[in-house]
DNA sequence: CATGAATGAGCTTTCATTCAT
DNA sequence: TATGAATGAAAGCTCATTCAT
């Protein structure tokens, strides 16, 4: 567990590809089960079947899967709210704002089982890269375009856009950690909704 | 990292509260300047200046510093937002609000280089007992109150007990977490407390 | 574990004793419940009902606490054989083997719990001084008295007196050590003697 | 010393065999020079001319590696006796009981050198698996054979039985752990074909 | 490319022993 | 004398990583 770094080489054939696929697969599979403490590089070859050797080839060390693992996760986020956004890009905003909460409390009860997973990132998201705050920038981005359409929207300071994007992904993961029942609840949704609209107002 | 524990033995002369109080310190010093990987029996012992067996004769494995360093810590926060809403009690809710989120806030300014700590403690979460959220239902029977009293704060369902106060520790956290400069920002307690007054109104 | 030695003081008062016999008695009782791996100077001091200061005040380490323990037993053994030896000069051989046997195995049978000491003694008999087979000696030597006054009984080479010996206690142990139920049949003095007369006459 | 456990993978290639054949051999040969106490797993895989890494691949722990060591004894020893029965089996009792324990004295000797490791196999046999008996019946139903054609044998009792094998392996054993010079002597075996004579007859 | 045996640094933990109080 | 906090050598074991096959 040291440098991580990318990845040991550029996979071209299918095979590959499916080979790395399972390795990151089984990985997440087993952080979700016994954590990260069951996380070594015996248990994921054998998960993937494939050789501890196998692993190797295709990844420097073990930090790089878990790396990738996580990029994969936030991409998969990000790809979803991105695509959620371009959707209803024409539409009020509290039709948007409804949409994207809704995408991210979807995708949090999708992802619950993944929970371990999401805690593990938030503890390593020190020394991570920073694309992960790109979803951040994207959400203040929007709600600074629709101040300058809708004057009821107000402009958003970066300290402002800060809580508000904080706020809502705070919670949400918070839900998720604390294993809570208020993530099935559809009022969780609606007061989330609730709390971005009361405090982007004018 | 199994079977946490509380504590060996109970250190009944002033040169054993030294020694444990040593040892909880160099843990938390330790997992401040290198995470949780630094963080072996053995460092924690030279950097308190004990022997291992000293270690061992007041904790009955490493996860028991651990949990011992991350209760203190709770404890710490509990007793500053325990003292601030007892001060404020008869003041109007703005007031108990602005001083809550200023002791959060002035908190993590203090805390801040503790901000693995932190993220560590929020990933292992899971697995901790209990008494981590009583601090939520302390904050959330407190809205309760003032919105008997003041017809302009509604009632809080308990999703929204839920999603006020994890907003407020979730945002804040990320701001440590994620080290971020806003946390110096004077603007930022005003915006927090803008969230929560936005929120809580009727 | 190094340089066994003998003890490190003689007690003369009543209250030392009473330590020593609390602490040899404290090693046996874990010994029989826990086997060797639970035997720690600490538990013995502990259920000693002493500090572990106190052990070393009158042992000079633990091996010496074992020690103390074999000689206690095997001496104990022997006072036992010897009395029976004493106590029935006078009479024709069959009724001394009886007795002998039945003094055997009335000990085996009141210290059958005691199998892992009697377990470990042998496994440790080596090392251990030699003063422990006094009493195949002093059985060899009534035998050998017999056959001079009973023309039946046949004089007994080292060999043959080695191979008597042997048979019984070896058989006697082993009872114990399998933990069999034979020990509680009344059959198995009886086949005892059975060997021992078969064996001695001419 | 807690869960023994077979072992850890089955090794196919020819290097596995030889790598767990030479811990296997390593332990047996501290066992001998040094006794249990100098038996650690470091010494083991260094006599071995391995990493303890190896060791660790084949065993699941040091008591494995014991209990394997065991095995191969005992399973040595029921090899050289069975096939001491099955070529005597249609001579007279008395050849085969000279045979018998000529083979037991024969393996002795030949072992004599490993009376540590036998006196520790005696002092752990409680645990061991029951399989350490099947000689001691086998001998015993040799002996109820026999007591069917020929009138002079008389037929053994459970209690019986037990006492006869108890009584040779006992005795060889002690002579053994006792590193007695009587193993040579070769009145030795002519008085324990005696003591089996004398017991087994009407 | 795939395999998996081998490596060994390094970890957690135990426990006999000492010695200041 | 009695105590028990402190010590630290040493043990068992894990697991990321390498490399001969």
């Amino acid at each position: 567990m040291q440098q991580p770094a990318q990845m040991r080489k550029k996979p071209r054939q299918a095979r590959s590809d499916a080979t790395v696929e399972a390795i990151v697969e089984a990985a997440a599979l087993i952080l979700e089960n016994d954590g990260e403490a069951g996380l070594t590089t015996a248990r994921i070859a054998e998960r993937a079947g494939v050789s501890i050797g196998s692993v190797y080839q295709y990844f420097p060390n073990k930090d790089a899967i878990v790396l990738t693992l996580f990029r994969q996760e936030r991409e998969a986020v990000a790809a979803t709210i991105t695509q959620t956004l371009a959707d209803f890009e024409a539409l009020p905003i509290e039709a948007v704002i409804e949409a994207t909460i809704a995408a991210f409390v979807a995708y949090a009860r999708a992802n619950r089982k993944r929970r371990r997973l999401i805690a593990l990132a938030l503890a390593l998201s020190i020394g991570l890269d920073d694309r992960g705050f790109e979803l951040h920038d994207q959400i203040g981005a929007l709600v600074a375009k629709f101040s300058q359409h809708d004057p009821s929207v107000r402009p958003l300071s970066p300290a402002a856009a800060f809580v508000i994007t904080r706020a809502i992904i705070g919670t949400i993961r918070l839900a998720i950690v604390e294993n809570a029942d208020v993530l099935d609840d559809p009022e969780f949704e609606a007061e989330l909704c609730r709390l971005v609209n009361g405090y982007i107002r004018a």
